[in-house]
DNA sequence: AGAATAATGTCAAATTTATTACAACGCCGT
DNA sequence: ACGGCGTTGTAATAAATTTGACATTATTCT
């Protein structure tokens, strides 16, 4: 490629002296709105600068294009790589690896899917879906599918510290029709679905649904069908360069979700937390921290 | 004129369920390089999606433009007016959501340790951890304890499909003694272990130290005891605005040595990755990918 | 001052790009 | 399984944009 590390405002203001009045003029109308007016049509940059139409396709010429056509698409190549860049400039993640690296490949991948899960993200659903897991006046149940169930649990287990009355419940087991035994008005369901989307978590989310729970989802980019009965639905990017799918976007989400309950139910948390600990120490399950 | 001052790229997320299959391809593929891939050629974004010409004309008047030129054209002045803005508050990473929302705290936190994390990696090291595990001659054994055992059964889950003789072990659960009856020199064990390390996990790891097995540990920056007994150790940093850790950075290092896992044994993978779809359809487990 | 040269604009041809009409396909309900 | 409806793609048409040729105007040098 050889891209050179030169933007093409770089490239005008350097040439800015050798340029010929029309030329100049043209170029301050470019800088004016950079890079939005040099993507619009040729036609509506010469009447906005005030020059001819020839001028320009002469200008982009003598800045090394070939075209009006190829200059836009540096253009819009600048713009991409600058979406991207307010994290990336660190070329590799890992010192002494090639860019080409797993470990980098994979590490560029995952932090694209962070800010692209995150973008979507409207802060005051986030909040209220927070504010729905954490209230204890509604038991909490929680759902996940065959890779997922590993998020399910991980805010089952974080959860369950939190707060009282919360269920994990594994759609792929067979056992999970008794869990909706008691489900009423109002309980709230976090569920998980990610491609491939099971049939079984449909199924249990359509049963929920229709006890008049609320359906919190956690799903990719493509969307799980339970959305249509999802009060709240967060989807996280998950596309990695693996045969598999990277959850990395998603246990951020969950992992935020943990945070802010923990923020809402303080005052619980810290004695659940505590009575925890006390049972803890009793079963010797773990070592003093040294 | 009343400018709704919703950005197109809010408008398509809002009407995305109402968008069939081939148009929410588009939209996707719109806002994956939003705004740039927009500011091309009509014909361009259609092949960049997959989907015809015609496809981008019609989502564009459903959008409400009377054409793809009008289309361009606003996402032109959006652009100019983001550009205006005294530097778009660009450092948070959901928009809207104030630099201190929960949000953004945590995921500046996750991005901050995967840096840290990836840059004390030594590549040879990894690599070399991967061939340990993707080696096929000695059985697997992956080990969790109570929080980190869905880290362990996230890669049990992927290590399962891409590799024979793998067996999940929690150190919690009080039949593990069981497993090592069969464990011989050579074996490799994945360990999972971070704060607060638990004692069930240290006697696992020195039996099958005893035993002759490699170990290969997942741990935190101040590394579990198990480390001393290890061959392998990785520490990732797991540090967040939350009385409790992240287990990002440690996911996303279990996602690359799944990738590389996948990478090494490429042919044997991909027949039993085949063979699972095919019992998966017999059970209808899944919907079919629509 | 006047000729020579460079710069700019006008206009038309050529190319690309967007739109429309229509046919094929797939999905759903009967 | 069949018919109808909605969705999608192909191909032709219409519109636009870009480019090139040429005439005009400004600028410079003698």
């Amino acid at each position: 490629m050889a891209e050179p590390t030169l933007t093409i405002s770089d490239r005008i203001q350097q040439e800015l002296d050798r340029l010929t009045r029309a030329e100049r003029q043209l170029a301050h109308s470019i800088l004016e709105n950079y890079p939005a007016s040099g993507l619009g049509p040729l036609t509506a940059l010469a009447k906005d600068a005030n020059v001819s139409t020839p001028t320009v396709a002469r200008m982009v010429q003598k800045l090394g294009f070939k075209g009006y056509p190829e200059f836009q698409n540096e253009l819009r190549e600048e713009l991409k790589a600058k979406a991207k860049n307010p994290i990336a400039k660190h070329d590799t993640w890992t010192e002494g690896a090639p860019s080409g690296h797993v470990l980098n490949r994979f590490t560029d991948a995952v932090i694209d899917n962070i800010r692209h899960t995150l973008g979507q993200i409207e802060p005051a659903t986030f909040d209220r879906a927070c504010a729905m897991i954490a209230d204890t006046a509604h038991p909490l149940y929680i759902v996940g599918g065959r890779i997922t169930h590993t998020m399910a649990e991980y805010l089952f287990l974080h959860a369950q510290i939190i707060r009282p009355r919360v269920t994990h419940i594994q759609s792929t087991s067979n056992a999970w029709p008794h869990y909706l035994l008691d489900v009423g008005e109002g309980d709230v369901f976090v569920i998980f679905d990610v491609r491939r989307y099971e049939n079984n978590t449909l199924k249990l989310a359509e049963m929920a649904h229709a006890r008049g729970a609320k359906i919190i989802l956690f799903t990719d980019q493509w969307r799980s069908p339970v959305h249509s009965l999802a009060d709240i639905c967060f989807s996280s990017r998950i596309v990695a360069p693996s045969a598999w799918d990277s959850a990395a976007a998603t246990l951020l989400l969950v992992e935020s979700v943990i945070s802010a309950m923990q923020d809402i139910n303080w005052e619980d948390t810290k004695d659940r937390a505590e009575r925890l600990e006390e049972m803890f120490d009793q079963t010797r399950l773990f070592r003093k921290f040294t």
